[in-house]
DNA sequence: TAACATTTTGAACGTTCATTCAAAAAAATA
DNA sequence: TATTTTTTTGAATGAACGTTCAAAATGTTA
């Protein structure tokens, strides 16, 4: 029997790079026969259709999200100074020449009035994002102050990723962030626990 | 010789929700000829293409967003009041059935990589709503203050935009809009200018 | 009423869309 | 080497796309 030629790692990496630039309706099969490589047979023997690879690549993407999160808050030396440095990131990320924002949240306001399980799945995806960082904080904040802290994260993120479409940018971004997030200035004790 | 038997208005405002829930892409011309009323020959006449349409349905859209902005600061007892109202019709309008979150927003996220003149085009409308609550707050803040706040507002407004797509809104929304934006507590000496 | 200018009509156009499938190629197994 | 199983190939398909335009209708002006 045959041998795969592709590597599906790559294939939908590159897949992800052209439906988070261009949309799921902005993009043609052609580009995304390009991008990959592949063959139409190929592709759709691999899959089945076009909305399959989106969704195998939408939850590729969300899975990496949640991992960038954490390595940034492991590789930090408190959780506060974690997130304020996750939020800057942000910021500079807008800095490039073909800012994308994020794909999920592209993904739900271009889709979901097309179609509902796409919805469903996007905001899952949020609810698994937020409940990450919830218990991020849980580890130096109470419980229902984690909860509240983590809606208001995830609301700001929201706002730093449309807003930064925006060439102008605040001056002072980590000023700007704090008197948004002023529990992010208190910083006081919270290291991250050892092994 | 003949007279226009459609209302320019009506059309517009057809087209505008159709694109708005759809997208630009995700919109066929069936679609906006069902809407409208039109036919093909008469809407190519009238607006020269889809993207014809879209372009002035964008703006008018966006005129529409600051009349209502200024109208809502207006019938409030204090433009403190305003604002906070102008952040919890946000919300409410979320738990509408079929939310479409900012039309702006969606059309930013979706043609960005596609027609670098409509991104243009849109971060000048965001511009244009930014500096008008620049000056709604200048008439109680000082000039440094109110460019501040008003990065601020403009933030919090698109986070909420996105936000709202989850089914879960905070409990408190007051207390939650109150904690991200504080100086929205201070409503000391505010009230509207009379006359 | 005749001439004119404007608008409406809707069938038809060429293009691009996502998708299919029979045939060829490639490797593993017998 | 022959057989088997899986993958690749890429031309072809029908549907849907945005758009056009000659002809008909409409109402104003001469």
């Amino acid at each position: 029997m045959a041998i795969k030629k592709f590597d599906m790692d790559v294939v939908l990496e590159q897949a992800i790079n052209t439906f988070w630039q261009y949309g799921y309706h902005g993009t043609s099969m052609q580009q995304l026969l390009q991008a990959t490589g592949l063959r139409p047979g190929s592709l759709y023997r691999e899959f089945e259709s076009k909305e399959g690879l989106y969704l195998l690549a939408l939850s590729r993407y969300a899975a990496a999200t949640i991992t960038t999160v954490n390595n940034r808050i492991q590789g930090s030396s408190s959780v506060i100074e974690g997130i304020k440095s996750i939020l800057l990131d942000l910021f500079e990320e807008a800095k490039a020449k073909n800012y994308c924002g994020c794909f999920l949240v592209k993904t739900q306001l271009e889709l979901s009035a097309h179609n509902e399980s796409i919805l469903t799945n996007v905001s899952e995806e949020f609810a698994k994002i937020e409940a990450n960082y919830c218990a991020i904080l849980n580890t130096i904040f109470a419980p229902e102050i984690s909860l509240q802290y983590a809606k208001q994260l995830m609301l700001i993120i929201f706002g730093i990723r449309v807003y930064s479409y925006q060439s102008e940018q605040p001056e002072d971004v980590e000023e700007f962030i704090l008197s948004i997030l002023p529990w992010l200035k208190d910083d006081s004790n919270h290291n991250i626990k050892q092994g």
